[in-house]
DNA sequence: CGTAATTTTGAGGTACTTCAACTTCAGTGG
DNA sequence: CCACTGAAGTTGAAGTACCTCAAAATTACG
């Protein structure tokens, strides 16, 4: 699962990208609502302007020649992107299910650009310390505690701390993301229901049934039965 | 401010501290000389000012609660440590080899300071993808790469190509910045050097020999026999 | 020269990957 | 409604890259 995408450096194929694709640019405040799979701008190209996302998820990821692919973040309503680089994107965008952006002037404050900068830098340096030191499932526990801060809502659940989120990456996805392969993702997620720790629903509506315990998964401080 | 303090998690040895620890508040543009393995600021105490990197080489890192060490960045002459963070310092840092410090006013102009975030973002960032996704002897060749431009000099050897640095980070510092262990690094290291890819003397005088071919390790289109 | 720390090297173990088969689910058309 | 198809996910078995453990070799230092 490592290229969903052709060629980064080449006109990339666009993936049901629906046929009157619309143009990001005309929309004035709150964009159209982009199918899954949309690529918003890629690693490479001339830079791209900046958006925020209103709804739904955008995946920003860079790919090495080979086609290896790692996300670079997961990105939830409220937050930047394309912001932070020179001439070029660093990193490619796409969304995850339908999602709503907003352009975003390219003179921020620097009071928020400085802002959103330190975010993306804490959350990469968070990434670093999960892919070189963490092992498989403390990756997946930390990653689905990082959905359910972004995506969460209050849960219908009456349950204390019970919170409900739409997964909008899928094993691939999670796998670029965490360093992993689809098959140790979907173990991992295995042995956390069957530990009672979260419940899946439909394959994307996830239950964390056990803030802690997770949290406690994902510090390396509870093991995890096979 | 310097604080010297144990660490916060485990005691460590605090090697070759020299018992006049020097203060570099009282040091106006160009501070002491610091000894190897001074910490210069830890992670989760009240925000430390910041510095600029005179000569030497600081390691930044965070530690899990368990003990795990993740480096994530080294730094060389001209770049910047401190800043970026909210009221406490979200890494620790420490210094690799006898390395002098220049304080920086916390008042950089907004585009400095928007310079310096940006190009910690992008070596953050590089280094999600080296951990997510490069195989050991590519980390290890990756990362001499980047040490070779922050602290190469023209290389005494007229050959093409040739240079020379210091390496600072020991092979345990190379380890928790690359994901790997000891031993690994070892290995890795061990391996280039007989491929005639880089020489090592004295223990810690790299000499890069053949760069293309370094790079092609890096990049994961040459492969390393045993 | 002697001791300790670091690095190297080897042998064996394991967490994760790879490969492959099976299952589930969404969409489509009969 | 239900077979048919393809994509996504799950599960199992086997392989391997890296880790762990241990010891030897090298280096650093008094």
């Amino acid at each position: 699962m490592l290229q969903m995408l052709a060629n980064p450096a080449a006109p990339p194929a666009f993936p049901r990208v629906s046929p009157t694709a619309p143009d990001l640019r005309s929309a004035s405040l709150s964009g159209p609502l982009l199918p899954p799979r949309t690529v918003v701008f890629l690693e490479g190209l001339a830079r791209s302007p900046q958006y925020r996302v209103v709804d739904g998820c955008i995946a920003t990821a860079q790919t090495l020649s080979d086609g290896r692919r790692q996300i670079i973040d997961l990105v939830g309503p409220g937050r930047l992107i394309g912001l932070g680089f020179g001439d070029q994107n660093r990193y490619s965008a796409e969304t995850l299910g339908f999602t709503r952006l907003e352009l975003v002037p390219d003179s921020l404050t620097p009071g928020e650009r400085d802002q959103a900068l330190s975010e993306m830098l804490a959350r990469s340096q968070s990434l670093v310390m999960l892919l070189g030191r963490k092992t498989a499932p403390e990756r997946v526990a930390s990653a689905l505690i990082d959905l359910a801060l972004q995506f969460g809502r209050p849960a219908r659940d009456r349950k204390r701390g019970a919170e409900t989120f739409h997964l909008y990456p899928t094993r691939g996805d999670l796998a670029d993301w965490l360093g992993l392969t689809i098959e140790t993702v979907s173990r991992c997620l295995t042995r956390l229901k069957k530990a009672g720790l979260i419940d899946i629903r439909h394959g994307d509506l996830v239950t964390v049934l056990d803030q802690r315990e997770l949290a406690g998964v994902a510090a390396g401080d509870r093991a995890l039965s096979n």
